[in-house]
DNA sequence: ACAGATATATCGCTCGCCGATATATCGACG
DNA sequence: CGTCGATATATCGGCGAGCGATATATCTGT
Protein backbone atom coordinates (compact mmCIF):
# COMPACT_ATOMS: atom_id res chain seq x y z
CA UNK A 1 0.00 0.00 0.00
CA UNK A 2 0.92 3.50 -0.76
CA UNK A 3 -1.61 5.97 -0.47
CA UNK A 4 1.03 8.97 -1.77
CA UNK A 5 -0.82 12.01 -0.06
CA UNK A 6 -4.00 9.98 0.71
CA UNK A 7 -6.31 10.24 -2.86
CA UNK A 8 -4.68 13.66 -3.02
CA UNK A 9 -7.97 15.70 -4.74
CA UNK A 10 -10.08 14.57 -1.65
CA UNK A 11 -7.33 15.91 0.54
CA UNK A 12 -7.17 19.07 -1.13
CA UNK A 13 -11.24 19.49 -1.56
CA UNK A 14 -11.72 19.03 2.64
CA UNK A 15 -8.59 21.42 2.91
CA UNK A 16 -10.05 24.33 1.51
CA UNK A 17 -13.74 23.67 2.81
CA UNK A 18 -11.48 23.54 6.05
CA UNK A 19 -11.84 27.43 5.88
CA UNK A 20 -15.34 27.59 5.62
CA UNK A 21 -18.62 26.65 3.48
CA UNK A 22 -17.79 26.81 -0.48
CA UNK A 23 -19.87 25.92 -3.47
CA UNK A 24 -18.05 23.51 -6.42
CA UNK A 25 -17.03 25.96 -8.68
CA UNK A 26 -15.49 28.42 -5.96
CA UNK A 27 -13.80 25.36 -4.39
CA UNK A 28 -12.05 24.77 -7.59
CA UNK A 29 -10.69 28.38 -7.99
CA UNK A 30 -9.15 28.10 -4.51
CA UNK A 31 -7.38 25.28 -5.61
CA UNK A 32 -5.39 26.99 -7.96
CA UNK A 33 -5.36 30.50 -6.01
CA UNK A 34 -4.19 28.98 -2.61
CA UNK A 35 -1.26 26.69 -4.78
CA UNK A 36 -0.29 29.82 -7.37
CA UNK A 37 -1.68 27.61 -9.72
CA UNK A 38 0.54 24.34 -8.69
CA UNK A 39 -2.31 22.35 -7.84
CA UNK A 40 -5.51 22.17 -9.81
CA UNK A 41 -8.88 20.03 -10.52
CA UNK A 42 -10.63 19.54 -13.39
CA UNK A 43 -14.93 19.63 -13.02
CA UNK A 44 -14.75 16.27 -14.42
CA UNK A 45 -12.85 15.06 -11.13
CA UNK A 46 -14.35 17.93 -9.00
CA UNK A 47 -17.80 16.85 -9.08
CA UNK A 48 -17.46 12.83 -8.73
CA UNK A 49 -15.15 13.94 -5.81
CA UNK A 50 -17.71 15.96 -3.96
CA UNK A 51 -20.19 13.56 -4.80
CA UNK A 52 -18.24 10.93 -2.89
CA UNK A 53 -17.36 12.85 0.26
CA UNK A 54 -21.09 13.70 0.49
CA UNK A 55 -21.44 10.24 -0.10
CA UNK A 56 -19.29 9.15 3.10
CA UNK A 57 -20.35 11.85 5.07
CA UNK A 58 -17.43 13.99 5.13
CA UNK A 59 -19.64 17.14 3.69
CA UNK A 60 -22.66 17.95 3.49
CA UNK A 61 -24.38 19.59 0.44
CA UNK A 62 -27.28 22.41 0.45
CA UNK A 63 -29.09 24.19 -2.33
CA UNK A 64 -28.30 27.92 -1.65
CA UNK A 65 -31.93 28.87 -1.63
CA UNK A 66 -31.12 32.25 1.08
CA UNK A 67 -31.51 34.73 -1.45
CA UNK A 68 -33.86 33.10 -4.80
CA UNK A 69 -31.12 31.90 -6.81
CA UNK A 70 -30.87 28.19 -7.09
CA UNK A 71 -27.84 27.14 -8.79
CA UNK A 72 -25.22 26.63 -6.12
CA UNK A 73 -24.96 23.55 -3.89
CA UNK A 74 -22.89 24.55 -0.92
CA UNK A 75 -20.79 22.65 0.55
CA UNK A 76 -19.72 21.74 4.17
CA UNK A 77 -17.38 19.56 5.97
CA UNK A 78 -18.92 17.39 8.45
CA UNK A 79 -17.52 17.22 12.33
CA UNK A 80 -16.35 13.43 11.16
CA UNK A 81 -14.63 15.42 7.76
CA UNK A 82 -12.79 17.55 10.15
CA UNK A 83 -11.75 15.08 12.37
CA UNK A 84 -11.04 12.79 9.41
CA UNK A 85 -8.72 15.97 7.52
CA UNK A 86 -7.26 16.41 10.98
CA UNK A 87 -5.94 12.43 10.64
CA UNK A 88 -4.95 13.37 7.21
CA UNK A 89 -2.90 16.34 7.91
CA UNK A 90 -1.13 14.13 10.23
CA UNK A 91 -0.83 11.10 8.23
CA UNK A 92 0.52 13.76 5.67
CA UNK A 93 3.47 14.85 7.75
CA UNK A 94 4.63 11.09 8.34
CA UNK A 95 4.36 10.58 4.97
CA UNK A 96 6.92 13.91 3.87
CA UNK A 97 8.64 12.42 6.98
CA UNK A 98 9.41 8.85 5.46
CA UNK A 99 9.86 10.15 2.09
CA UNK A 100 12.61 12.85 3.01
CA UNK A 101 14.17 10.01 4.38
CA UNK A 102 13.70 8.07 1.99
CA UNK A 103 15.54 10.72 -0.39
CA UNK A 104 18.00 11.47 2.15
CA UNK A 105 19.87 8.06 2.60
CA UNK A 106 22.25 6.78 0.26
CA UNK A 107 23.08 10.73 -1.59
CA UNK B 1 -2.94 18.08 -13.39
CA UNK B 2 -2.08 17.03 -10.26
CA UNK B 3 0.60 14.07 -10.00
CA UNK B 4 1.08 13.92 -6.67
CA UNK B 5 4.14 12.38 -6.27
CA UNK B 6 4.79 11.71 -9.96
CA UNK B 7 3.58 8.58 -10.29
CA UNK B 8 5.35 7.53 -6.78
CA UNK B 9 6.46 3.98 -7.47
CA UNK B 10 8.30 4.79 -10.35
CA UNK B 11 9.91 8.00 -8.11
CA UNK B 12 10.40 5.25 -5.74
CA UNK B 13 12.14 2.47 -7.30
CA UNK B 14 14.49 4.69 -9.25
CA UNK B 15 15.23 6.71 -6.05
CA UNK B 16 16.53 2.77 -4.63
CA UNK B 17 18.20 2.53 -8.36
CA UNK B 18 20.22 5.38 -7.89
CA UNK B 19 22.21 3.61 -5.25
CA UNK B 20 23.35 0.94 -7.79
CA UNK B 21 22.03 -1.72 -10.02
CA UNK B 22 19.32 -4.18 -8.10
CA UNK B 23 16.98 -6.98 -9.14
CA UNK B 24 13.54 -6.62 -9.06
CA UNK B 25 13.09 -8.56 -5.19
CA UNK B 26 15.70 -6.69 -3.99
CA UNK B 27 14.19 -3.56 -4.99
CA UNK B 28 10.91 -4.40 -3.36
CA UNK B 29 12.40 -5.03 0.11
CA UNK B 30 14.77 -1.76 0.01
CA UNK B 31 11.52 0.08 -0.50
CA UNK B 32 10.06 -1.56 2.56
CA UNK B 33 13.53 -1.00 4.57
CA UNK B 34 14.50 2.38 3.66
CA UNK B 35 11.47 3.63 4.78
CA UNK B 36 11.09 1.87 7.99
CA UNK B 37 7.91 -0.01 6.64
CA UNK B 38 5.82 3.22 5.90
CA UNK B 39 6.47 2.19 2.24
CA UNK B 40 5.54 -0.81 0.30
CA UNK B 41 5.59 -2.41 -3.41
CA UNK B 42 3.50 -5.51 -3.80
CA UNK B 43 4.98 -7.78 -6.41
CA UNK B 44 2.23 -7.38 -9.02
CA UNK B 45 3.08 -3.45 -9.36
CA UNK B 46 6.77 -3.99 -9.06
CA UNK B 47 7.20 -5.66 -12.33
CA UNK B 48 5.29 -3.63 -14.53
CA UNK B 49 6.81 -0.76 -13.36
CA UNK B 50 10.33 -1.86 -13.80
CA UNK B 51 9.06 -3.39 -17.52
CA UNK B 52 7.68 -0.13 -18.07
CA UNK B 53 10.55 1.87 -17.19
CA UNK B 54 12.90 -0.09 -19.06
CA UNK B 55 10.89 0.45 -22.20
CA UNK B 56 10.72 4.43 -21.65
CA UNK B 57 14.74 3.66 -21.47
CA UNK B 58 15.05 4.93 -17.74
CA UNK B 59 16.48 1.16 -16.43
CA UNK B 60 18.41 -0.76 -17.99
CA UNK B 61 17.93 -4.69 -17.44
CA UNK B 62 20.12 -7.71 -18.06
CA UNK B 63 19.98 -11.72 -17.03
CA UNK B 64 22.59 -12.15 -13.89
CA UNK B 65 24.99 -14.91 -15.75
CA UNK B 66 28.18 -13.71 -14.38
CA UNK B 67 28.58 -16.60 -12.07
CA UNK B 68 26.17 -19.49 -13.36
CA UNK B 69 22.86 -18.51 -11.67
CA UNK B 70 20.34 -17.36 -14.33
CA UNK B 71 17.10 -16.27 -12.58
CA UNK B 72 18.12 -12.82 -11.39
CA UNK B 73 18.01 -9.95 -13.45
CA UNK B 74 19.89 -6.94 -12.90
CA UNK B 75 18.53 -3.32 -13.19
CA UNK B 76 20.29 -0.19 -13.38
CA UNK B 77 19.64 3.79 -14.02
CA UNK B 78 20.52 4.97 -17.63
CA UNK B 79 21.71 8.03 -18.07
CA UNK B 80 18.43 9.19 -18.70
CA UNK B 81 16.98 8.02 -15.85
CA UNK B 82 19.15 9.32 -13.64
CA UNK B 83 18.77 13.10 -15.28
CA UNK B 84 14.71 12.47 -15.34
CA UNK B 85 15.31 11.20 -11.62
CA UNK B 86 17.26 14.53 -10.75
CA UNK B 87 14.16 16.24 -12.35
CA UNK B 88 11.80 14.69 -10.18
CA UNK B 89 13.58 15.51 -7.21
CA UNK B 90 13.06 19.03 -8.14
CA UNK B 91 9.71 18.99 -8.71
CA UNK B 92 8.80 16.60 -5.47
CA UNK B 93 10.37 19.05 -3.45
CA UNK B 94 8.49 22.26 -5.21
CA UNK B 95 5.68 20.14 -4.78
CA UNK B 96 6.27 19.56 -1.36
CA UNK B 97 6.24 23.69 -0.84
CA UNK B 98 3.48 24.49 -2.52
CA UNK B 99 1.92 21.94 -0.31
CA UNK B 100 2.68 23.00 3.10
CA UNK B 101 2.08 26.44 1.86
CA UNK B 102 -2.09 25.46 0.72
CA UNK B 103 -1.24 23.63 4.55
CA UNK B 104 -0.30 26.76 6.41
CA UNK B 105 -2.79 29.04 4.69
CA UNK B 106 -6.07 30.07 6.55
CA UNK B 107 -5.58 27.71 9.72
C1' DA C 1 -32.36 39.82 -26.23
C1' DC C 2 -27.98 37.96 -26.62
C1' DA C 3 -23.11 36.60 -25.36
C1' DG C 4 -20.01 35.05 -22.21
C1' DA C 5 -18.95 33.80 -17.61
C1' DT C 6 -20.68 31.02 -13.85
C1' DA C 7 -22.20 26.55 -12.24
C1' DT C 8 -23.47 21.61 -11.82
C1' DA C 9 -23.34 17.14 -13.73
C1' DT C 10 -22.31 12.67 -16.39
C1' DC C 11 -19.78 9.52 -19.49
C1' DG C 12 -16.03 6.97 -21.37
C1' DC C 13 -11.28 6.49 -21.16
C1' DT C 14 -6.54 5.85 -19.41
C1' DC C 15 -3.48 4.51 -16.02
C1' DG C 16 -1.55 3.34 -11.31
C1' DC C 17 -1.69 -0.16 -8.28
C1' DC C 18 -3.04 -4.39 -6.11
C1' DG C 19 -4.32 -9.40 -5.03
C1' DA C 20 -4.26 -13.74 -6.90
C1' DT C 21 -1.96 -16.85 -9.39
C1' DA C 22 1.68 -19.41 -12.06
C1' DT C 23 6.26 -20.98 -12.54
C1' DA C 24 11.16 -21.87 -11.76
C1' DT C 25 15.33 -22.10 -8.92
C1' DC C 26 18.19 -22.09 -4.78
C1' DG C 27 19.60 -23.57 -0.07
C1' DA C 28 18.90 -26.29 4.01
C1' DC C 29 17.85 -30.37 6.22
C1' DG C 30 16.82 -35.11 7.02
C1' DC D 1 18.48 -37.71 -2.97
C1' DG D 2 14.17 -35.59 -2.38
C1' DT D 3 11.39 -32.06 -0.72
C1' DC D 4 10.08 -27.84 1.46
C1' DG D 5 10.32 -22.99 2.08
C1' DA D 6 12.46 -18.79 0.62
C1' DT D 7 13.90 -16.36 -3.42
C1' DA D 8 12.67 -14.56 -7.90
C1' DT D 9 10.20 -13.14 -12.15
C1' DA D 10 5.95 -12.62 -14.49
C1' DT D 11 0.90 -11.98 -16.01
C1' DC D 12 -4.06 -11.20 -15.42
C1' DG D 13 -8.41 -9.15 -13.90
C1' DG D 14 -10.24 -5.58 -11.38
C1' DC D 15 -10.72 -1.22 -8.80
C1' DG D 16 -10.52 3.49 -8.37
C1' DA D 17 -8.43 8.22 -9.34
C1' DG D 18 -8.54 11.67 -12.43
C1' DC D 19 -9.40 13.84 -16.94
C1' DG D 20 -11.41 15.62 -21.41
C1' DA D 21 -15.51 16.09 -23.73
C1' DT D 22 -19.98 17.14 -23.50
C1' DA D 23 -24.67 18.70 -21.91
C1' DT D 24 -27.46 21.96 -19.65
C1' DA D 25 -29.07 25.93 -16.99
C1' DT D 26 -28.52 30.55 -15.01
C1' DC D 27 -26.63 34.95 -14.03
C1' DT D 28 -24.61 39.52 -15.68
C1' DG D 29 -23.46 43.19 -18.59
C1' DT D 30 -24.46 45.59 -22.77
Amino acid sequence: MFEPIKTSTYFLVMLVLRDGPRHGYEIAASIKDRSQGYFSISFGSLYPVLHKLEKDSLVEAQWQEAGDVKSKKVYKLTDKGSRQLTAELEQFNAMITAFKGFIGEGV
